[in-house]
DNA sequence: GCAAGGTC
């Protein structure tokens, strides 16, 4: 037998030639060549050429009437992606190379739950039109244990609408893309109200940009709300209160400074009583993805898609590991490839190695036999000083010393403190509690937690253990928190808790919203909207799209879909439902636009470029024309030959600016449906073939 | 002009 293994990606391929010894050869009880896509190899293409000729127009007009669209009229054909990373020339070459004798495809893309590693290999097996067999081969690491594994176990998928993983995957593809009607609605009913933007609604963008209004909206309409209360406080500063009751109602809290200090006149000084240590120890925290590495770069000023494309350039020079992982973790082969540079890499970034004690694999936290490319971490490639990484972009230098550190962490100790408590003799409901380190081990190579909370929820360890021996009452000042600013790592952890969004699409999709001209801006990771990301928001105000709940059900909907539970027709269904539920209410919505963002600037309709005719007899009939083609006026004499009908030439430029001879003769022409009389270059020669 | 998903 001879297989074509179809891998997803090079570093795949590569992976996989390890494994089953070179990118061709014999393994087990078949012949193989390893091949590989790049990613999604196809795209739909345009809604109006998914449907018959005679509603092109519906398909391609954005007018509310037109929607919403009736999807079974779309027969959801792909094409190449074109551009600079076009894909005809990789699937003319695995199409060539298919057809040279093998038995049967192998589908050897990522695992993923939900189908799009099947899904893209069918992009290329339906594209390449190949109707023989195909096998399926699911590994759990890309180590050379999972892939032969892998490929000692394979199934048969030869029929793409039997493989629930294809219909699971192409099923949110098509969801997605209906989901493109949102954003026509939302487009054309802000213009109609005046706003000319283009208001992008998916399920990942509208969710984002209102979460990011909604919290602004938060912030602004927040009155600051002052309460006081009673607390005690020992000579070494630690400070004894109550527990929250549940509830909204705090019986000992006081809305004025006269109210608290009466009750301030209620207690007296009371000695400490109680106090409890108790030796706490805590795990490093978990290693980085992308979007927590990006999370933590925002605030020192790199922007998400100079992280973005500064780590890719480091990856491809093996500095750092594969970007777009989703694992948190790494495998036990992984860690003991890394293991022997642990010293060269703190050596760089500046790490003391004798913290680094912890060298056997911290199983089920860090290390663990699931994983494929394994979490974002240094790479085998060590670089001489943090400094030389600048060379792949200003954020280089602060990537490489924050990833490292983060690995180089879960090689360190466990951080050990002091949990102290105690409460007051007279009014036991007082009680203080504080943790004072022992020893930091890891926090001294890097404290992993900050990464991912919040600035208020960092606490403030006291410098001394010492309570008592008694603590004096005094009337604390408090007040209702703000809610903070969003941030990149604030919208991140939105995200990640409600899985909306993939790993690898959060960042780039947060990097897309950010882009010069689109829906927010981002500096040093705070967020703010521009006026289309204010446009955008208020147009999604309490409709279905921009509820993190839309890509929870559409994920369950997925997974019955998978096994066969539901139609894919179903499923498509939803979408549908969903334009019809949220078209009226982005129609009122729009109304909301002006009293919000004022009444919008009528764009100045463009002066109209006064054009300097000539008139004159051409071919029997009078006729005017501008006296101006493109930068050149013609001259007396060119005009009298034009009218006769003769050629001539100038000099010009194009609009590039490249400077060419103009050759051409006065002629009849059109321009949106009328008719109008004017210089029209000579058609370009066209090539002889002979 | 438009989605979210993968990749370089």
């Amino acid at each position: 037998m001879r297989y074509l293994i179809i891998t997803e990606k090079p570093s795949a391929a590569k992976n996989f030639a390890k494994a089953l010894g070179g990118q061709s050869g014999h393994y087990a009880d078949f012949d193989y060549t390893i091949t590989n896509l790049r990613g999604h190899v196809m795209q739909f293409k345009e809604p109006e050429e998914m449907v018959p000729a005679d509603l092109t127009t519906a398909y391609k007009s954005w007018a509310l009437k037109r929607l919403p669209w009736d999807l079974s009229q779309m027969n959801w054909s792909r094409t190449y992606i074109k551009g600079r990373n076009g894909t005809k020339a990789l699937l003319d070459d695995l199409r060539r190379q298919a057809r040279s004798g093998y038995d049967a495809l192998i589908i050897a893309t990522d695992t993923d739950p939900s189908g799009e590693g099947e899904l893209l290999a069918w992009e290329a097996i339906n594209a390449i039109r190949w109707s023989g067999q195909v096998l399926r081969a699911n590994f759990l690491d890309e180590s050379k244990r999972g892939i032969q594994a892998a490929m000692n176990h394979l199934r048969d998928v030869s029929d793409q609408w039997r493989d629930g993983d294809y219909v699971k995957g192409e099923s949110r593809s098509r969801w997605d893309f209906a989901s493109m009607q949102l954003t026509r609605i939302a487009t054309t009913a802000a213009k109609k109200a005046g706003f000319k933007v283009v208001a992008r609604e998916g399920r990942l963008k509208s969710v984002i940009v209102w979460k990011v209004y909604d919290q602004l909206e938060a912030i602004a309409s927040y009155v600051k709300t002052p309460f006081f209360e009673v607390k005690f406080k020992d000579p070494a500063g630690h400070i004894y209160g109550r527990k929250l009751p549940e509830g909204d109602i705090v019986p000992w809290r006081y809305p004025n400074k006269t109210a608290g200090t009466g009750d301030l006149a209620n207690f007296h000084e009371s000695p400490v009583v109680n106090e409890k240590h108790e030796q706490k120890t805590q795990i490093p925290g978990r290693l980085l993805d992308l979007a927590g590495l990006a999370a933590v770069l925002a605030p020192k000023g790199f922007a998400s898609k100079e992280v973005l494309t500064t780590y890719q350039k480091m990856y491809e020079a093996q500095i750092v590991s594969y970007p777009r992982t989703e694992d948190k973790n790494v495998t036990p082969g992984q860690f003991f490839e890394l293991l022997p540079l642990i010293d060269q890499i703190a050596a760089v970034v500046g790490v003391d190695r004798h913290l680094l004690t912890h060298r056997e694999p911290r199983f089920g936290s860090h290390v663990r036999n699931e994983g494929s490319h394994g979490a974002n971490r240094p790479g085998s490639k060590i670089p001489a000083t943090l400094g030389e990484l600048s060379k792949y972009g200003k954020s280089g230098p602060a990537i490489y010393e924050t990833l490292a550190k983060n690995y180089l962490a879960t090689l360190a100790e466990n951080y050990i403190y002091d949990h102290v408590t105690a409460n007051l003799a007279d009014y036991p409901e007082f009680v203080t509690m504080f943790n004072v380190p022992v020893a930091l081990n890891y926090k001294a190579v890097y404290d992993t937690y900050a990464t991912y909370q919040t600035d208020d929820e960092q606490e403030s360890s006291p410098t001394s253990k010492e309570v008592g021996p008694t603590a004096q009452p005094y009337l604390a000042e408090g007040a209702n928190k703000k809610p903070t600013h969003p941030s990149t790592k604030w919208i991140m952890a939105f995200l990640e808790k409600h899985n909306v969004g993939t790993g690898a699409t959060r960042v780039s999709t947060l990097s897309e919203m950010t882009r010069p001209g689109s829906m927010m801006k981002e500096a040093r990771g705070r967020l703010t909207l521009t006026d289309t990301g204010y446009v955008s928001a208020i147009m999604v105000a309490d409709t279905w799209i921009a509820s993190p709940k839309i890509t929870k059900r559409l994920f369950d909907m997925m997974h019955a879909v998978g096994e066969f539970k539901m139609p894919m027709t179903e499923l498509l269904d939803s979408v549908t439902k969903v334009v019809e539920h949220d078209m009226p209410i982005m129609v009122a919505n729009a109304d909301k636009l002006a009293p919000k963002l004022g009444t919008p600037k009528p764009v100045a309709a463009k002066p109209r470029k006064v054009v300097e005719k000539v008139t004159g007899v051409w071919q029997g009939q009078e006729v005017a024309f501008a006296k101006t083609w493109s930068d050149h006026t013609f001259t007396d004499e060119e005009i009298a030959r034009l009218l006769r009908g003769e050629e001539i030439s100038f000099a010009s430029k194009s609009k590039r600016g490249k400077s060419y001879t103009a050759t051409g003769k006065l002629a009849k022409q059109t321009f949106k449906g009328a008719t109008f009389y004017g210089f029209k270059l000579n058609p370009k020669p066209r090539k002889s073939s002979k």
